[in-house]
DNA sequence: ATTCTTTGTCGTCAATTGACGACTTATTTT
DNA sequence: AAAATAAGTCGTCAATTGACGACAAAGAAT
Protein backbone atom coordinates (compact mmCIF):
# COMPACT_ATOMS: atom_id res chain seq x y z
CA UNK A 1 0.00 0.00 0.00
CA UNK A 2 1.09 3.33 -0.93
CA UNK A 3 0.47 6.93 0.47
CA UNK A 4 -0.79 8.33 -2.26
CA UNK A 5 -3.88 11.51 -2.45
CA UNK A 6 -1.65 14.24 -0.85
CA UNK A 7 -1.40 16.11 -3.99
CA UNK A 8 -5.28 15.98 -4.73
CA UNK A 9 -5.80 19.23 -3.10
CA UNK A 10 -3.80 21.51 -5.02
CA UNK A 11 -5.20 21.62 -8.30
CA UNK A 12 -5.99 24.86 -9.71
CA UNK A 13 -3.04 27.21 -8.75
CA UNK A 14 -1.75 27.44 -12.09
CA UNK A 15 -4.51 29.90 -12.82
CA UNK A 16 -2.05 33.08 -13.61
CA UNK A 17 0.36 32.87 -15.52
CA UNK A 18 2.49 34.47 -18.56
CA UNK A 19 1.43 34.02 -21.39
CA UNK A 20 3.88 34.53 -24.43
CA UNK A 21 6.83 32.67 -22.74
CA UNK A 22 7.77 29.74 -24.59
CA UNK A 23 10.63 28.57 -21.96
CA UNK A 24 9.17 28.25 -18.52
CA UNK A 25 7.58 25.40 -18.63
CA UNK A 26 6.84 23.25 -21.58
CA UNK A 27 8.21 22.79 -24.90
CA UNK A 28 8.25 24.90 -28.33
CA UNK A 29 5.39 24.44 -30.05
CA UNK A 30 6.46 22.38 -33.22
CA UNK A 31 4.12 21.12 -36.21
CA UNK A 32 3.48 17.72 -36.06
CA UNK A 33 5.63 16.34 -38.47
CA UNK A 34 8.69 18.58 -37.17
CA UNK A 35 8.20 17.69 -33.72
CA UNK A 36 8.33 14.03 -35.00
CA UNK A 37 11.44 14.38 -36.62
CA UNK A 38 12.75 15.81 -33.94
CA UNK A 39 12.12 13.26 -31.52
CA UNK A 40 13.02 10.72 -34.26
CA UNK A 41 16.25 12.19 -34.21
CA UNK A 42 17.35 12.44 -30.72
CA UNK A 43 15.98 9.18 -30.40
CA UNK A 44 18.64 7.25 -32.55
CA UNK A 45 21.61 9.53 -30.48
CA UNK A 46 19.46 8.51 -27.33
CA UNK A 47 19.03 4.46 -27.60
CA UNK A 48 22.46 4.35 -29.81
CA UNK A 49 24.15 5.63 -26.31
CA UNK A 50 21.72 4.14 -23.96
CA UNK A 51 20.77 0.67 -25.65
CA UNK A 52 17.74 -0.25 -26.96
CA UNK A 53 16.56 -0.60 -22.98
CA UNK A 54 16.90 3.43 -22.66
CA UNK A 55 14.12 4.57 -20.56
CA UNK A 56 11.35 7.19 -22.17
CA UNK A 57 11.44 9.69 -19.56
CA UNK A 58 15.47 10.35 -20.16
CA UNK A 59 14.75 9.84 -23.42
CA UNK A 60 11.93 13.01 -23.10
CA UNK A 61 14.14 14.72 -21.16
CA UNK A 62 16.61 15.15 -24.15
CA UNK A 63 14.38 16.00 -26.59
CA UNK A 64 13.00 18.98 -24.45
CA UNK A 65 9.69 17.59 -24.14
CA UNK A 66 7.28 15.84 -21.57
CA UNK A 67 7.44 11.65 -21.42
CA UNK A 68 3.16 11.85 -22.63
CA UNK A 69 3.98 13.63 -25.48
CA UNK A 70 6.50 10.89 -26.96
CA UNK A 71 3.28 8.21 -26.84
CA UNK A 72 1.73 11.23 -29.46
CA UNK A 73 3.57 10.03 -31.89
CA UNK A 74 4.28 6.19 -31.39
CA UNK A 75 2.02 3.91 -29.85
CA UNK A 76 4.47 1.50 -27.93
CA UNK A 77 8.44 2.32 -27.28
CA UNK A 78 8.43 -1.11 -29.81
CA UNK A 79 7.25 1.19 -32.53
CA UNK A 80 9.41 3.88 -31.88
CA UNK A 81 12.37 1.61 -31.80
CA UNK A 82 11.03 0.26 -35.29
CA UNK A 83 11.09 3.70 -36.94
CA UNK A 84 14.27 4.39 -35.37
CA UNK A 85 15.78 1.53 -36.81
CA UNK A 86 14.22 1.93 -40.22
CA UNK A 87 15.66 5.49 -40.27
CA UNK A 88 18.78 5.28 -38.97
CA UNK A 89 20.06 1.67 -39.95
CA UNK A 90 18.45 0.82 -43.55
CA UNK A 91 18.92 4.31 -44.35
CA UNK A 92 22.63 4.07 -44.49
CA UNK A 93 23.53 2.78 -47.75
CA UNK A 94 24.08 4.92 -50.85
CA UNK A 95 22.84 3.40 -54.49
CA UNK A 96 25.46 5.32 -56.11
CA UNK A 97 28.26 2.84 -54.42
CA UNK A 98 26.86 0.05 -56.88
CA UNK A 99 27.42 2.47 -59.82
CA UNK A 100 30.76 3.50 -59.00
CA UNK A 101 32.32 0.28 -57.85
CA UNK A 102 31.52 -0.91 -61.11
CA UNK A 103 33.12 2.22 -63.05
CA UNK A 104 35.75 0.26 -65.02
CA UNK A 105 37.51 3.49 -66.04
CA UNK A 106 39.36 3.75 -62.79
CA UNK A 107 41.44 1.41 -61.25
CA UNK A 108 39.86 -1.15 -58.89
CA UNK A 109 42.27 -0.50 -56.24
CA UNK A 110 41.19 3.12 -56.55
CA UNK A 111 37.55 2.41 -56.42
CA UNK A 112 37.78 0.40 -53.69
CA UNK A 113 39.76 2.88 -51.35
CA UNK A 114 37.11 5.38 -52.54
CA UNK A 115 34.09 3.27 -51.69
CA UNK A 116 35.29 2.30 -48.63
CA UNK A 117 36.64 5.71 -47.00
CA UNK A 118 33.15 6.86 -47.65
CA UNK A 119 31.43 3.39 -46.61
CA UNK A 120 33.24 4.40 -43.38
CA UNK A 121 31.96 7.72 -43.39
CA UNK A 122 28.40 7.35 -44.23
CA UNK A 123 27.58 3.46 -42.61
CA UNK A 124 30.10 2.29 -39.59
CA UNK A 125 29.58 5.73 -37.70
CA UNK A 126 29.64 5.40 -34.07
CA UNK A 127 25.87 5.46 -33.69
CA UNK A 128 24.99 3.38 -36.85
CA UNK A 129 27.12 0.70 -35.36
CA UNK A 130 25.90 0.79 -31.59
CA UNK A 131 22.85 0.61 -32.80
CA UNK A 132 23.27 -1.82 -34.76
CA UNK A 133 24.88 -3.61 -32.47
CA UNK A 134 22.17 -3.57 -29.86
CA UNK A 135 19.58 -4.57 -32.67
CA UNK A 136 21.62 -7.12 -33.29
CA UNK A 137 22.40 -8.37 -29.84
CA UNK A 138 18.74 -8.20 -28.33
CA UNK A 139 17.58 -11.21 -30.78
CA UNK A 140 14.72 -9.14 -32.24
CA UNK A 141 16.46 -8.77 -35.18
CA UNK A 142 14.40 -6.21 -36.72
CA UNK A 143 14.84 -6.33 -40.36
CA UNK A 144 18.05 -8.09 -41.10
CA UNK A 145 17.28 -9.67 -44.63
CA UNK A 146 17.17 -5.92 -45.85
CA UNK A 147 20.50 -5.38 -44.70
CA UNK A 148 22.02 -9.02 -45.39
CA UNK A 149 20.44 -8.82 -49.18
CA UNK A 150 22.20 -4.88 -49.51
CA UNK A 151 25.57 -5.98 -48.30
CA UNK A 152 25.31 -9.33 -50.06
CA UNK A 153 25.40 -7.55 -53.34
CA UNK A 154 28.29 -5.03 -52.63
CA UNK A 155 30.03 -8.51 -51.70
CA UNK A 156 29.30 -9.80 -54.99
CA UNK A 157 30.01 -6.45 -56.91
CA UNK A 158 33.51 -6.42 -55.61
CA UNK A 159 34.35 -9.65 -55.94
CA UNK A 160 33.22 -9.91 -59.92
CA UNK A 161 35.43 -5.96 -59.79
CA UNK A 162 38.57 -7.61 -58.28
CA UNK A 163 38.43 -10.71 -60.32
CA UNK A 164 37.90 -9.36 -63.81
CA UNK A 165 40.79 -6.77 -63.26
CA UNK A 166 43.12 -9.54 -62.26
CA UNK A 167 41.58 -12.00 -64.55
CA UNK A 168 40.81 -14.60 -61.51
CA UNK A 169 38.25 -17.22 -62.26
CA UNK A 170 35.51 -17.49 -59.01
CA UNK A 171 34.41 -20.32 -57.24
CA UNK A 172 30.90 -21.27 -59.14
CA UNK A 173 29.49 -21.22 -55.09
CA UNK A 174 27.95 -17.89 -54.19
CA UNK A 175 28.45 -18.59 -50.43
CA UNK A 176 32.34 -19.13 -51.34
CA UNK A 177 32.49 -16.11 -53.23
CA UNK A 178 31.08 -13.99 -49.89
CA UNK A 179 33.18 -15.41 -47.53
CA UNK A 180 35.96 -14.43 -49.55
CA UNK A 181 34.73 -10.84 -50.19
CA UNK A 182 34.16 -11.06 -46.01
CA UNK A 183 38.05 -10.81 -45.46
CA UNK A 184 37.91 -7.30 -46.98
CA UNK A 185 34.38 -6.59 -46.13
CA UNK A 186 34.42 -8.08 -42.62
CA UNK A 187 38.34 -6.56 -41.55
CA UNK A 188 37.32 -2.94 -42.45
CA UNK A 189 33.84 -3.70 -40.83
CA UNK A 190 36.21 -4.79 -37.70
CA UNK A 191 38.40 -1.61 -38.11
CA UNK A 192 35.34 0.22 -37.58
CA UNK A 193 33.89 -1.68 -34.47
CA UNK A 194 37.39 -1.44 -33.05
CA UNK A 195 37.70 2.50 -33.26
CA UNK A 196 34.00 3.39 -32.12
CA UNK A 197 33.14 0.64 -30.12
CA UNK A 198 36.41 -0.34 -28.48
CA UNK A 199 37.65 2.94 -28.86
CA UNK A 200 40.94 1.72 -30.36
CA UNK A 201 43.01 2.34 -33.64
CA UNK A 202 42.61 5.65 -34.34
CA UNK A 203 46.90 6.48 -34.45
CA UNK A 204 47.01 6.01 -38.07
CA UNK A 205 45.08 7.83 -40.47
CA UNK A 206 42.15 6.25 -41.77
CA UNK A 207 42.56 6.44 -45.25
CA UNK A 208 46.04 5.01 -44.95
CA UNK A 209 44.57 2.11 -43.05
CA UNK A 210 41.64 1.47 -45.66
CA UNK A 211 44.72 1.53 -48.34
CA UNK A 212 46.33 -0.98 -46.21
CA UNK A 213 43.52 -3.25 -46.24
CA UNK A 214 42.65 -3.10 -49.82
CA UNK A 215 46.16 -3.69 -51.13
CA UNK A 216 46.30 -6.56 -48.64
CA UNK A 217 42.78 -7.93 -50.56
CA UNK A 218 43.84 -7.80 -54.10
CA UNK A 219 47.35 -8.94 -53.40
CA UNK A 220 46.25 -12.06 -51.78
CA UNK A 221 43.09 -12.15 -53.63
CA UNK A 222 44.54 -14.90 -56.43
CA UNK A 223 45.99 -16.71 -53.43
CA UNK A 224 43.15 -17.08 -51.77
CA UNK A 225 41.13 -18.58 -54.27
CA UNK A 226 43.91 -20.58 -54.51
CA UNK A 227 43.41 -21.61 -51.48
CA UNK A 228 40.04 -22.38 -51.14
CA UNK A 229 39.81 -24.60 -54.79
CA UNK A 230 43.13 -26.34 -52.92
CA UNK A 231 42.39 -28.75 -49.79
CA UNK A 232 38.50 -29.61 -51.17
CA UNK A 233 39.49 -33.44 -49.98
CA UNK B 1 -9.68 -33.15 -8.67
CA UNK B 2 -6.10 -33.75 -10.44
CA UNK B 3 -4.72 -31.02 -8.18
CA UNK B 4 -6.19 -32.27 -5.05
CA UNK B 5 -4.90 -35.91 -5.79
CA UNK B 6 -1.32 -34.36 -6.51
CA UNK B 7 -1.72 -32.35 -3.73
CA UNK B 8 -1.83 -35.60 -1.05
CA UNK B 9 0.65 -37.35 -3.17
CA UNK B 10 3.40 -34.68 -2.49
CA UNK B 11 2.51 -34.50 1.59
CA UNK B 12 2.41 -38.59 1.79
CA UNK B 13 5.86 -38.37 0.07
CA UNK B 14 7.29 -35.14 2.08
CA UNK B 15 6.24 -36.86 5.48
CA UNK B 16 8.23 -40.51 4.59
CA UNK B 17 10.63 -39.50 1.65
CA UNK B 18 14.02 -40.19 2.10
CA UNK B 19 17.16 -37.95 3.57
CA UNK B 20 18.66 -37.82 0.21
CA UNK B 21 15.96 -35.86 -1.79
CA UNK B 22 15.92 -32.81 -2.70
CA UNK B 23 13.41 -31.07 -0.88
CA UNK B 24 10.31 -30.24 -3.50
CA UNK B 25 10.45 -26.49 -2.35
CA UNK B 26 13.71 -25.15 -1.80
CA UNK B 27 17.11 -25.43 -4.03
CA UNK B 28 19.80 -28.15 -2.54
CA UNK B 29 21.21 -27.57 -0.02
CA UNK B 30 24.89 -26.90 -1.69
CA UNK B 31 28.14 -25.65 0.34
CA UNK B 32 29.50 -21.82 -0.24
CA UNK B 33 31.77 -22.41 -2.84
CA UNK B 34 29.82 -24.88 -4.81
CA UNK B 35 26.80 -23.04 -4.93
CA UNK B 36 29.08 -19.83 -6.07
CA UNK B 37 30.27 -21.52 -8.68
CA UNK B 38 26.95 -22.66 -9.91
CA UNK B 39 25.18 -18.97 -9.60
CA UNK B 40 28.24 -17.75 -12.11
CA UNK B 41 27.71 -20.37 -14.81
CA UNK B 42 24.31 -19.60 -14.83
CA UNK B 43 24.72 -16.03 -14.90
CA UNK B 44 27.43 -15.99 -17.39
CA UNK B 45 24.93 -17.59 -19.80
CA UNK B 46 22.47 -15.89 -18.76
CA UNK B 47 23.66 -12.50 -19.17
CA UNK B 48 25.50 -13.42 -22.56
CA UNK B 49 21.51 -13.85 -23.74
CA UNK B 50 19.89 -11.42 -21.81
CA UNK B 51 22.45 -8.51 -21.28
CA UNK B 52 23.68 -6.93 -18.78
CA UNK B 53 20.17 -5.52 -17.95
CA UNK B 54 19.02 -8.86 -17.07
CA UNK B 55 17.03 -8.93 -13.85
CA UNK B 56 18.44 -10.54 -10.64
CA UNK B 57 14.91 -12.71 -10.28
CA UNK B 58 14.70 -14.05 -13.69
CA UNK B 59 18.47 -15.52 -13.47
CA UNK B 60 17.35 -16.74 -9.59
CA UNK B 61 15.00 -18.94 -12.14
CA UNK B 62 17.43 -20.14 -13.84
CA UNK B 63 19.19 -20.93 -11.12
CA UNK B 64 17.00 -22.83 -9.45
CA UNK B 65 17.12 -20.96 -5.85
CA UNK B 66 15.99 -17.70 -4.70
CA UNK B 67 16.40 -13.84 -5.89
CA UNK B 68 17.33 -13.27 -2.34
CA UNK B 69 20.05 -16.23 -2.04
CA UNK B 70 22.03 -13.58 -5.00
CA UNK B 71 22.49 -11.52 -2.37
CA UNK B 72 24.42 -13.96 -0.09
CA UNK B 73 27.32 -14.34 -2.25
CA UNK B 74 27.69 -10.98 -4.38
CA UNK B 75 26.72 -7.76 -2.38
CA UNK B 76 25.28 -5.87 -5.80
CA UNK B 77 24.71 -6.73 -9.36
CA UNK B 78 27.45 -4.97 -10.08
CA UNK B 79 29.89 -7.27 -8.34
CA UNK B 80 28.35 -10.49 -9.80
CA UNK B 81 28.48 -9.05 -13.28
CA UNK B 82 32.39 -8.12 -12.53
CA UNK B 83 33.18 -11.43 -11.20
CA UNK B 84 30.95 -12.40 -14.70
CA UNK B 85 32.97 -10.65 -16.70
CA UNK B 86 36.59 -11.52 -14.83
CA UNK B 87 36.17 -15.55 -15.48
CA UNK B 88 34.39 -15.69 -18.71
CA UNK B 89 36.30 -12.52 -20.49
CA UNK B 90 39.29 -12.30 -19.30
CA UNK B 91 39.90 -16.02 -18.77
CA UNK B 92 39.52 -17.19 -22.08
CA UNK B 93 42.98 -16.58 -23.35
CA UNK B 94 45.26 -19.63 -23.20
CA UNK B 95 49.62 -18.85 -22.55
CA UNK B 96 49.99 -21.65 -25.20
CA UNK B 97 49.56 -19.79 -27.79
CA UNK B 98 51.94 -17.50 -27.42
CA UNK B 99 54.35 -20.58 -27.30
CA UNK B 100 53.15 -22.65 -30.60
CA UNK B 101 52.92 -19.69 -32.04
CA UNK B 102 56.74 -18.84 -32.02
CA UNK B 103 57.37 -22.29 -32.58
CA UNK B 104 60.17 -21.99 -36.17
CA UNK B 105 60.14 -25.81 -36.75
CA UNK B 106 56.70 -25.23 -38.04
CA UNK B 107 55.39 -22.99 -40.93
CA UNK B 108 54.00 -20.06 -40.38
CA UNK B 109 51.05 -20.59 -42.19
CA UNK B 110 49.95 -24.08 -40.62
CA UNK B 111 50.82 -22.34 -36.94
CA UNK B 112 48.56 -19.53 -37.82
CA UNK B 113 45.50 -21.81 -39.21
CA UNK B 114 46.41 -23.92 -36.16
CA UNK B 115 46.29 -20.84 -33.40
CA UNK B 116 42.83 -19.36 -35.67
CA UNK B 117 40.94 -22.43 -34.98
CA UNK B 118 41.84 -22.76 -31.65
CA UNK B 119 40.84 -19.20 -30.70
CA UNK B 120 37.61 -18.99 -32.54
CA UNK B 121 36.79 -22.27 -30.83
CA UNK B 122 38.36 -21.17 -26.76
CA UNK B 123 37.54 -17.05 -27.27
CA UNK B 124 35.46 -16.06 -29.72
CA UNK B 125 32.15 -18.06 -28.69
CA UNK B 126 29.08 -16.92 -28.82
CA UNK B 127 29.03 -16.81 -25.37
CA UNK B 128 32.05 -14.60 -25.40
CA UNK B 129 31.46 -12.44 -27.58
CA UNK B 130 28.16 -11.59 -26.18
CA UNK B 131 29.27 -10.57 -22.91
CA UNK B 132 32.35 -8.74 -24.59
CA UNK B 133 29.80 -6.56 -27.04
CA UNK B 134 27.08 -5.85 -24.27
CA UNK B 135 30.35 -5.19 -21.98
CA UNK B 136 31.92 -2.72 -24.22
CA UNK B 137 28.34 -0.91 -25.58
CA UNK B 138 27.47 -0.27 -21.80
CA UNK B 139 30.89 2.18 -21.62
CA UNK B 140 31.28 1.08 -18.15
CA UNK B 141 34.71 -1.10 -20.00
CA UNK B 142 35.06 -3.63 -17.10
CA UNK B 143 39.15 -4.14 -17.49
CA UNK B 144 39.48 -3.30 -21.31
CA UNK B 145 43.28 -2.46 -20.28
CA UNK B 146 43.88 -5.92 -19.91
CA UNK B 147 42.52 -8.01 -22.90
CA UNK B 148 43.82 -4.87 -24.86
CA UNK B 149 47.44 -5.87 -23.42
CA UNK B 150 47.02 -9.64 -24.21
CA UNK B 151 45.55 -9.31 -27.77
CA UNK B 152 48.63 -6.46 -28.58
CA UNK B 153 51.02 -9.61 -27.26
CA UNK B 154 49.33 -11.41 -30.35
CA UNK B 155 49.49 -8.79 -32.91
CA UNK B 156 52.91 -8.80 -32.22
CA UNK B 157 54.00 -11.86 -32.11
CA UNK B 158 51.78 -12.87 -35.05
CA UNK B 159 53.63 -9.68 -37.01
CA UNK B 160 57.36 -10.69 -35.83
CA UNK B 161 56.68 -14.65 -37.09
CA UNK B 162 55.05 -13.67 -40.36
CA UNK B 163 57.75 -10.83 -41.09
CA UNK B 164 60.46 -13.04 -40.33
CA UNK B 165 59.24 -16.18 -42.46
CA UNK B 166 58.60 -13.94 -45.54
CA UNK B 167 61.75 -11.98 -44.81
CA UNK B 168 60.12 -8.46 -44.63
CA UNK B 169 60.96 -5.59 -42.59
CA UNK B 170 58.36 -4.10 -40.66
CA UNK B 171 57.77 -0.59 -39.80
CA UNK B 172 59.23 1.16 -37.00
CA UNK B 173 55.84 2.46 -35.46
CA UNK B 174 54.80 0.09 -32.69
CA UNK B 175 50.71 1.25 -34.11
CA UNK B 176 51.02 0.71 -38.23
CA UNK B 177 52.19 -3.45 -37.13
CA UNK B 178 49.30 -3.68 -34.41
CA UNK B 179 47.17 -2.06 -37.14
CA UNK B 180 48.66 -4.27 -40.09
CA UNK B 181 48.13 -7.62 -37.78
CA UNK B 182 44.56 -6.29 -37.58
CA UNK B 183 43.89 -7.19 -40.94
CA UNK B 184 43.82 -10.83 -40.27
CA UNK B 185 42.98 -10.40 -36.62
CA UNK B 186 39.99 -8.01 -37.35
CA UNK B 187 38.89 -10.15 -40.81
CA UNK B 188 38.70 -13.38 -38.24
CA UNK B 189 36.93 -11.76 -35.44
CA UNK B 190 34.73 -10.24 -37.85
CA UNK B 191 34.03 -13.70 -39.06
CA UNK B 192 33.04 -14.93 -35.72
CA UNK B 193 31.12 -11.92 -34.95
CA UNK B 194 28.71 -12.72 -38.52
CA UNK B 195 28.52 -16.45 -37.32
CA UNK B 196 27.36 -15.43 -33.43
CA UNK B 197 25.92 -12.17 -33.45
CA UNK B 198 24.74 -11.89 -37.21
CA UNK B 199 23.91 -15.20 -37.18
CA UNK B 200 25.59 -15.94 -40.99
CA UNK B 201 28.47 -17.65 -42.51
CA UNK B 202 27.76 -21.11 -41.73
CA UNK B 203 28.05 -22.40 -45.33
CA UNK B 204 31.48 -22.93 -45.75
CA UNK B 205 33.45 -25.03 -43.06
CA UNK B 206 35.41 -23.36 -40.35
CA UNK B 207 38.57 -24.75 -41.01
CA UNK B 208 38.36 -23.43 -44.76
CA UNK B 209 37.61 -20.33 -43.96
CA UNK B 210 40.16 -19.74 -41.48
CA UNK B 211 42.65 -21.31 -44.04
CA UNK B 212 41.23 -18.63 -46.50
CA UNK B 213 41.92 -15.50 -44.08
CA UNK B 214 45.52 -16.74 -43.46
CA UNK B 215 46.33 -17.16 -46.85
CA UNK B 216 44.90 -14.33 -48.06
CA UNK B 217 47.02 -12.19 -45.29
CA UNK B 218 50.38 -14.02 -45.64
CA UNK B 219 49.88 -13.34 -49.97
CA UNK B 220 49.26 -9.77 -48.86
CA UNK B 221 51.42 -9.52 -46.32
CA UNK B 222 54.65 -7.77 -48.52
CA UNK B 223 52.52 -5.91 -50.88
CA UNK B 224 50.66 -3.88 -47.58
CA UNK B 225 53.77 -3.39 -46.40
CA UNK B 226 54.66 -1.34 -49.22
CA UNK B 227 51.58 0.10 -49.68
CA UNK B 228 51.49 1.64 -45.92
CA UNK B 229 55.67 2.91 -46.74
CA UNK B 230 54.38 4.23 -50.06
CA UNK B 231 52.17 7.68 -49.82
CA UNK B 232 54.10 8.74 -46.21
CA UNK B 233 53.86 11.66 -48.30
C1' DA C 1 19.13 -33.92 22.33
C1' DT C 2 20.63 -28.95 22.26
C1' DT C 3 22.91 -25.29 20.34
C1' DC C 4 25.02 -22.94 16.62
C1' DT C 5 26.24 -22.04 12.06
C1' DT C 6 25.14 -22.21 7.31
C1' DT C 7 21.89 -22.44 3.53
C1' DG C 8 17.84 -21.00 1.80
C1' DT C 9 12.99 -18.62 1.29
C1' DC C 10 9.19 -15.22 2.10
C1' DG C 11 7.57 -10.95 1.85
C1' DT C 12 8.25 -6.29 1.36
C1' DC C 13 10.17 -1.53 0.38
C1' DA C 14 11.41 2.20 -2.57
C1' DA C 15 12.59 3.51 -6.94
C1' DT C 16 11.75 2.64 -11.92
C1' DT C 17 9.25 2.31 -15.96
C1' DG C 18 5.82 1.85 -19.95
C1' DA C 19 1.55 3.56 -20.70
C1' DC C 20 -2.46 6.59 -20.57
C1' DG C 21 -6.74 9.57 -18.99
C1' DA C 22 -7.72 14.19 -18.04
C1' DC C 23 -6.56 18.61 -18.46
C1' DT C 24 -4.33 23.10 -20.20
C1' DT C 25 -2.69 26.16 -23.70
C1' DA C 26 -1.77 27.74 -28.29
C1' DT C 27 -3.16 28.06 -33.18
C1' DT C 28 -6.46 27.84 -36.79
C1' DT C 29 -10.99 27.94 -38.62
C1' DT C 30 -15.63 29.62 -38.96
C1' DA D 1 -15.04 36.49 -30.91
C1' DA D 2 -16.26 31.77 -30.55
C1' DA D 3 -15.55 27.19 -31.70
C1' DA D 4 -12.65 23.60 -33.17
C1' DT D 5 -8.35 21.52 -33.54
C1' DA D 6 -3.74 20.59 -32.42
C1' DA D 7 0.31 20.59 -29.13
C1' DG D 8 1.76 19.78 -24.76
C1' DT D 9 1.84 18.63 -19.55
C1' DC D 10 0.39 16.62 -15.04
C1' DG D 11 -0.36 13.01 -12.34
C1' DT D 12 -1.17 8.36 -11.78
C1' DC D 13 -1.49 3.20 -12.38
C1' DA D 14 0.26 -1.39 -12.58
C1' DA D 15 4.10 -4.05 -13.27
C1' DT D 16 9.15 -4.34 -12.61
C1' DT D 17 13.26 -4.35 -10.22
C1' DG D 18 17.41 -4.08 -6.98
C1' DA D 19 17.94 -4.76 -2.39
C1' DC D 20 17.24 -6.52 2.26
C1' DG D 21 15.19 -7.77 7.13
C1' DA D 22 13.14 -11.60 9.29
C1' DC D 23 12.43 -16.12 9.54
C1' DA D 24 12.77 -21.42 8.59
C1' DA D 25 15.29 -25.51 8.12
C1' DA D 26 19.29 -28.55 7.31
C1' DG D 27 23.81 -30.08 9.13
C1' DA D 28 27.58 -29.80 12.30
C1' DA D 29 29.36 -29.23 16.88
C1' DT D 30 28.74 -29.75 21.79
Amino acid sequence: MKAKSDALREKGRQAGRAKKEPAASGAARLPHAERRAQILETASDFFAENGLTGQTRRLADACGVSQRLLYRFFPTKEDLLAEVYRQEILGAFKASWFVDLQDRSVPVETRFRRFYVDYLETTLTRKWLRLFLYASLSDASMAPDYIASIVTQLLEVLMREAAHELGVTLPKERSATHEMAWTLHGSISHYAIRRHIYKASWRIPEDKVVAMHVRMFLSGFAPMVEAYNEDLS
